[in-house]
DNA sequence: GCATGGTCCTGACGCTGTAAAGATTCGGTT
DNA sequence: AACCGAATCTTTACAGCGTCAGGACCATGC
C-alpha cells in the first residue's frame, strides 16, 4: 500500500472508534492475562485498539483508572461466580459456604492475573475508585452472609469473628493456589475438594460428612 | 563549586564504593518501604547508593535481581521474627502455633510493602532465584513444625490438611492486615489477639483457653 | 613495573506515562 | 441547511525508565 497517507475512505477506520472505552477494557484485559498486570502498558493497549496512545486518556484519568476498570469487572464476575455457585449449592447454609469458598478459590486459580490485578495494592486504598470499592465490596457479601446462617444464634463477635476466618482462609489458600505455592500440600487438580477440606477444618458448623 | 572535574581527591568518593552490593540493597529495601514496590527504579537506588545507573548490574543481573535480594533478605528476618516468636512462646506446641501465627501476621502488618515484595508473583516462579527460594522455604518451616508437633499421632494427610489450612489463613491474615483490609471485622490495634482468635476456629488442637 | 580483571562512568537506545495543541466528527440550535 | 460547542482522536514532545556498549579507573598478583 504506497499510499499510506490517504486510504480510500470506505477503509480507513472510522475517526471516532464507536466503543472506545469498553475496547480499552477488553484489551487491557486480555494483555494483563497473557503477559500479567505488569505488562500491561497503556500505548500497548491502545495500540490493540487501534488508537492513539494519548486517546485512552479521553475515558481514563490514567492508567491506574483503566486498570481499575479491569478489576472492577473481574469482581463483578466473581460475585456473579460466587452466586452461580451458591445457587447450585442448594439451602443448607454450611454447604453454601463451602461452594463459596471453593468458588473464590477457584476464580483465583482460573484466572490468576485476573485476580492478581484485582489484589493489585495501589487500587486498595478506599475512595480512590468508587467504581471498583463497590463492585469489590458487593462481591465479598455472598460469603457473610452465608457465614451468617451458619450462625444464626450467635453474638455478633461469634459472627465477625467467624467471617474473619474464612474470608482469610479462603483468600489465603486463592492466592497461594493462584500461584500454584499450595501444589506441595494439597492437590490442585481437585480444588473443590482440597477447599472443602480445609473449611471443614474450621469450626464454623457441625460439619456432617467427616 | 566552578571546578567540576578536579575535586580535591580528599573530598571526592572513593572510585570503587567498598560495599555497593550491601549498600543498593539497603538503598532498594528503604526506598520499597518508603514509596511501596513500584516506586522503586533502578536508577534511584543507584543515585540514593552515590553510584552511576548502570554500576548495579555489575552485581545483580537485572532489577528483578536485586528485589529479589531483598525480598531473600525479608524472608530472612521473617525466619528469625518466628523463630524468636516460637522460642517466647514455651513448649505448648498448640501455642507455639499461635504465637507463629501470630508473628507471620504481625510481621505483615509491621513491614507491609516487604511483605508485599516477597509475595511478588515474578519471583515466585521456583528455580529463578535461587538463594531466594532457599530463604522462602526456610521461613516457612517453623510453622510447619509446629503443626506437626500439635497432631502427633495424625496420619500424614491429616497433618498437610491441617498445615494448609494454619498457613492459608495466616497468609490471608497476613495480606488483608497488612493492607487494612481487616479493618472491618478484626481489632488491628491488637493483631495478636485477633490472630489468636482466629487460629483457635481450626480444628488443629483441643484448644484450652476459651 | 606491568598486565589482568574487577569496579565504575558516560552516553545511548527504545520503551514508558502523560501533557499540550491541533484535527476531526457528532449533536443540538438556530 | 448552516453553524457552533463539545466530545473524540492525532501528533508531537518531554522526562524517566531498564539496559547495553565502550571506555576510564584502580587493586591485585606476577
Amino acid at each position: 500500500m504506497p499510499d499510506g497517507t490517504m486510504r480510500p475512505t470506505a477503509l480507513r477506520a472510522p475517526y471516532h472508534h464507536g466503543g472506545l472505552e469498553a475496547a480499552l477494557i477488553a484489551a487491557a484485559r486480555a494483555i494483563a492475562e497473557r503477559d500479567g498486570p505488569d505488562g500491561v502498558s497503556l500505548r500497548a493497549v491502545a495500540r490493540a485498539a487501534g488508537v492513539s496512545q494519548a486517546a485512552p486518556y479521553h475515558h481514563f484519568a490514567d492508567k491506574d483508572a483503566l486498570l481499575a476498570a479491569v478489576a472492577a469487572e473481574g469482581f463483578r464476575e466473581l460475585r456473579a461466580a460466587l452466586l452461580a455457585r451458591a445457587e447450585a449449592a442448594g439451602g443448607d447454609p454450611f454447604e453454601r459456604l463451602r461452594a463459596l469458598a471453593a468458588g473464590y478459590v477457584g476464580f483465583a486459580r482460573a484466572r490468576p492475573a485476573l485476580f492478581r490485578l484485582m489484589e493489585t495494592p495501589a487500587f486498595q486504598r478506599a475512595g480512590a475508585y468508587r467504581a471498583l470499592d463497590a463492585a469489590r465490596q458487593k462481591s465479598y457479601l455472598p460469603l457473610a452472609d452465608a457465614v451468617a446462617e451458619c450462625l444464626p444464634g450467635a453474638s455478633r463477635a461469634k459472627r465477625v469473628n467467624a467471617c474473619a476466618a474464612v474470608w482469610s482462609l479462603a483468600h489465603g489458600m486463592a492466592i497461594l493456589a493462584s500461584d500454584g505455592r499450595l501444589g506441595g500440600l494439597v492437590d490442585l487438580s481437585d480444588l473443590d475438594k482440597a477447599t472443602d477440606a480445609l473449611i471443614r477444618q474450621l469450626n464454623i458448623a457441625a460439619a456432617p460428612g467427616a
